[in-house]
Order: structure tokens, then sequence, then C-alpha cells
DNA sequence: TTGTAAGCGTTATCAT
DNA sequence: ATGATAACGCTTACAA
């Protein structure tokens, strides 16, 4: 046969303990412990003897024994509570794990990313990893205030920080109140009247951000604000083409599209409709997600620093972990900055600049 | 302040033990052990007083206690050694690990999605997970034969099984070389001659692989095979972009990309070339992905099972780890089938079948 | 500076 | 059927 046998359950690494190396190097358990925590008072040739000894002895501790007594396991939950599908299809997750898992190998830290076959068994399965344990904290993506994750994080008293704004945890957000206006307002700019938005599911706070902030661009600029003009898309490519086909009927000359993955649904479906973009229709993203600027027309997008959101909401956890929760901290909140490309008409309005009724801004 | 100043590093749900459960149903810690492992010998009645007390002090066993003792953790990890962005880009991933996690939680097992932010840095942070003896076994994804990762796992004697045909390790795979062939003499059908194809990295067996089954194709056809109509992609949307950039000069017909997300950059490509697809140049995918239905033209592709395939080697990992490894198992090689949509040029050939001599390309 | 000993919360092995 | 008691491998007062 070409591989292992595989024997026992956990790797034979326990065969080495503490005691061992204690022996051969002549000294008790606790010096040795001291010395693999670093403790100040040590002699520095017993030290020596020790590390050697545990050289030898191939050594490695015991972290599971070590949790039991200092309560601490290094280990920490990105919770999402999203399907896995959209977890893996929608362009924001990636960049912000990554910055996650920056964080957490710079501290030392594992970060322990919770799926879910069955969105609605997501409580139950939240519990138990919670509850098994292991988790000393974590951090909650894409949750809506009244997510029952939330509570029961708080029930249990487990430190956790959340990715974008939240009623009851303290959080890091972008900015996507402004992020939303710029992006409003750049189309107004460039001579939009009738704007049309898809946004994401409403009970996300950041969601209704987003949206106060189209509704005051179109406040800014004069034009009144239509109902019928915003649907929802679920930050799904296909909720997106959904939503555009309630658009669609009411002849929008641009939609401000709240995020990146949306975004690529609504070109695709204005293609299916035999629109151009931007000649038909003008789009705006959010996000800049990697695809952004390979979508045709290159996607004029509203940018916000992803893994640094992911990088910042475990930095904020671990700080709270680390010092048990005793200062108080603030809720960062980062710049988003609007990326131009071609998807909004920038390109057609400068070469005629034609379409100007009226533009006044305050 | 809004939310809750958090205490301790782990959940307080350690305030209850074992030792208050037995006091209060005036039993001893033995028993309520027993109860809690479903232990046949115990009274029916002292069984009740027992599961009451449990219910009113609303006691939970402590897993890393338990651990401690029975080596056992419940938890096991998927390696992937690619980088986050690789990961959550490339659409074979998400189903994957949507197939692994509901098999997970179908036998009360937790997956640990290992997260890496620096791929060159991918050994050391492996073993750090491996070694902090949280894992009891791993399903590795996506690696090459000679991955460190996978000698690592063996030296460590951590149970393991890969996705994808491997040397050392059990495995589940699909029928890579038939899909290859399939999709490849679909093309030769369609009376394609210079047939071009976009593989992954070679050093992968799966790669290899298909391959073989696109050069088969081509023999049983009497096509000759060309070295310079094979270009390696990596698997990624830019690679195949790239890939297809070194290609294009060479005029092929039509074009076996062997991944969607690569399929889906060379449909950018070719039509930021000015050429249209199937028209110009046919393509065929491989994988099936969810976005594979909604690309412009709908794509032509191999659908392979993948969540089943993360399933079964989450079941197979499991299997090995329960049974402790004495059996010997088979590596289950899973069907593939051809998915006819339009960028292969099915509708065009149906309407024109004439294109059986030689190519005119731009 | 170093050793002794008492846990941490379980399970497992004996007895009874 | 149930209860002592000894592990599991480590950290940490407290002593020395």
């Amino acid at each position: 046969m070409s591989y292992h046998p595989f024997v026992g359950a956990l790797p034979n690494r326990g065969v080495v303990t503490l005691e061992e190396v204690a022996r051969l190097a002549g000294v008790s358990r606790s010096t040795v412990s001291r010395v693999i925590n670093g403790h100040p008072h040590v002699s520095a040739e017993t030290k020596a003897r020790v590390l050697e000894a545990i050289e030898r002895l191939g050594y490695r501790p015991h972290p599971i024994a070590r949790s039991l007594v200092t309560k601490r396991t290094q280990i920490i939950a990105m919770l999402i509570p999203e399907s896995v599908t959209k977890i893996f299809s929608d362009q924001f997750f990636g960049p912000l794990l990554q910055g996650a898992v920056q964080a957490c190998n710079a501290r030392g830290y594992q970060l322990v990313l919770a799926l879910l076959d069955d969105p609605r068994r997501q409580e139950e399965l939240y519990l138990k990893l919670l509850h098994n344990g292991y988790v000393e904290g974590a951090v909650v993506a894409s949750a809506p205030p009244d997510d029952p994750v939330i509570q029961a994080l708080q029930e249990d008293g487990i430190p956790a920080v959340a990715v974008g704004r939240q009623l009851r945890l303290p959080y890091v957000d972008v900015d996507n109140y402004r992020g939303a206006r710029m992006a409003t307002e750049h189309l107004l700019r460039l001579g939009y009247r009738r704007i049309a938005t898809i946004t994401g599911p409403l009970d996300h706070l950041h969601v209704q951000d987003r949206l106060a902030g189209y509704r005051d661009a179109l406040a800014a600029y004069g034009v009144p604000y239509e109902e019928a003009l915003v649907a929802e898309g679920g930050f799904t490519e296909v909720g997106a083409m959904a939503a555009l086909a309630k658009l669609l009927p009411l002849n929008p000359e641009a939609i401000f599209v709240q995020s990146d993955t949306m975004a690529a649904g609504v070109l695709r479906a204005l293609r299916n409709h035999g629109l151009s973009v931007p000649d038909d229709v003008a789009v705006v993203g959010f996000d800049d997600a990697p695809l952004a600027s390979l979508l045709d027309p290159p996607l004029t997008t509203v940018r916000q620093p992803i893994r640094l959101l992911g990088f910042m909401a475990v930095e904020l956890l671990l700080d709270i972990l680390e010092d048990r929760g005793e200062k108080e901290r603030g809720n960062p909140v980062l710049p988003v900055e609007l990326v131009v490309r071609s998807s909004c008409g920038i390109d057609r309005v400068r070469r005629a600049p034609s379409k100007e009724t009226g533009s006044q801004n305050p």
C-alpha cells in the first residue's frame, strides 16, 4: 500500500511531556514550564539545559492541557450568517478574510471560519461552535442588528466585534453614507437625474447608511426621491438581475448598485436586455472588488478598504481579549474613495458634454 | 455605553462543573459523567435526577477538559495550499466547502478552514495549526503530490485525505481524464480541429489527467498534438487571460479551458480582443460552477459534482478517524458529465454545419 | 532561582 | 448500579 496506516486519533506528539523534559534536564516541571513561557527568573544556565532537552526530545507543549488551566485557546471565529454559497460568491468576503487572517497570524491566533450548510440551522450550529469552548472570541460580519447570533454571543459572554455598524457590539466600519453619497453625486454631476439604486437587505445597518447617502445626494441636487426607483437585490448576482427587471420599465438613466457583485449581475442582465452600458444606462458599484476593473465596461465604483476592515476588526477583538475589556475603545470608521472607470459614462460625457440640464452643487 | 463590557477570556460557561451537578443530584461525578456519555448501566431513576440537575444548573460539558483525557476534539481542518484570494475567487472552493461542512455537521464535527495570508509562509502556518493539537485530521485540497504539507501530515501521523488524486494519501477524485476527453471530443465532433487548451498548474495530478484526456481525444481523431497550443493559466482568471494572449496568435478555432473560472477570464479577454464566442473561437470549460450558465454566452462545460466531492472527502476522513485506520478503503472516483450550452458553437454548427475544413480567423 | 503541590474539568479503572 | 481515585499535561501559587 502506498500510504501510511494511521494510528491513533490525535497526533502522537503527546508522547513527550513536560515531565520527561524536566527529567532529562535535571530540573522540575515548573522550571521547564517557566522557560517555555519565558518567565523572567531563570538562570541562563538552567535555561540552556532545558532548551537543549526540549530540542533533543522534540518536545512541544500540549495546547489543550495548557488551555485547561489558562482558559485561553488562541482561537477566534469569524461568523458570517450567510450561506456558504453566498460567502464564496460575494467578492466582499475574500479580501475580508484575508485581512482577518493576516491580523490573526501576526498575533499568534488561529482563525476559524464557521461555515454553515443550511442557513436556517445557522443559530443552532453557531451555538454549538461557540459553546464548544474552543473559541475565545468572534468577529461577526454581515449581520443585521437583530441577528440571533449576536444575542447568543452576548448571553454567553463571548467577546465579539462586528464588521459593519452594529448596535450592541463594538465594530469597525467604512463610511458607507459618504461612499453612497459620492457615488450618487458623481452620477448627478454627470447630468443623470433619473437614478435608481439596487440595495442589499435593508435590515443591515450599512445598507441603510448607503441608502441614506443616496437619498441625501438626490436631495442636495433637488431631485425628488422616488420609492419605485429603489430595489432590493440581496447582495447577490441573481438578486440584482431580478431587481433590475423591476427597475427597467421605469427607464432609469443610471443605477447605483450597492455592491460590485450585484453590479456584475446588472451588467450581464443589461446586456441580455440589449442595453449598452453606459450609453443606455450608466452603472456605479460599491466595493471595488477585484473583478471591478475586469468587467465590461470597467466598473466605476466606491472603493472600500476591505482587507483593512478585516484586519482591524480582528485587531479590535484581540485588543479586547487581551486587555479583558477594560478599556473603552471607539469604533473605527474607515474612509472610502470613488474610483472612476467607464461604466458611469464619464467618457461619453466628456466627449459630448451635452446632457447638462442642471448641476448646481451646494 | 451601548455594549457589554466583556469579562474573562473564555465564556463563563465554566462556572458550573460536573462536581456541582453531582452534588445537586446527590450522586458522584462518575455517575453524572456516565449519564452524559450515555453509558448503559445507570438506573432510570438516578438518570432522571441527574438530567434534571443538569437542566437546572444549565450545565454543559467542557470540551477542552474532555479532550485532555479522550484525546479527541471533533475538529478537522481543510487545508488548501493556495492564497486566500485564489480560494475565494475560484468557483471551485465554495461548493467544495459546502459539501465538506455538510458532512461535518452530520457527524458532529467542526470544520476549520485554515487560511493563509502569504502563500510563501504556508508551510510554517499549517504546521502551527496541525501541531496545535486541536486538529484530529485534515482534508487537503488542491495540493500537488510533493506539497510540503502532505509530508508534514505524514510525519506527524495526522490522518489526512485528499480531494483530487494523490500519491501518498487516500483521496476522492472525479474522472478528470474522462471529462477532458469528452470535452475535447465534443469539440472535435463539432468539426473543430485546431483546438488549444488552457490548463491549471501542471504539477497537479488532476491537471495532468485532464491534459492526457485532451491529448488522447485528439489522437483518437487523428489530430496531431501541438505543444504550442497548450498554455498554463494557473486556474485564475487573469492567468487565463495571459495564457490566451499567447494562444491567440496561433489562431485556435476552439479552446478547452480547464476550469470555469479561467473560462470566464477567457470569455472576457476574447471580447476585449473583439472576437466573438463561439463564432470566432469556441470555448468549453470545466467544473460547471454556479456562474457557468450565467456567462455570455452560456458556457459549455464538464460538470463535476463538487459538493459531493467535499462531502465524500470528509466522510472518508471521518471513517478513517473513527475506525482508527484499520480497514483498507478504495479511492472513490466520481463521474463527470458534459453540459452543452452555447459557447461551444453547437447552435451555429447546427444552423450551418459548414466549418468542415479550415479556419478563417482575423 | 528553583521545587512542591494543588489544581483545571473531564473520563476511566477499579472496587464495592 | 455507583463511588473513589487516579490519570490527562500543563500552569501557578507558595515555599524554600
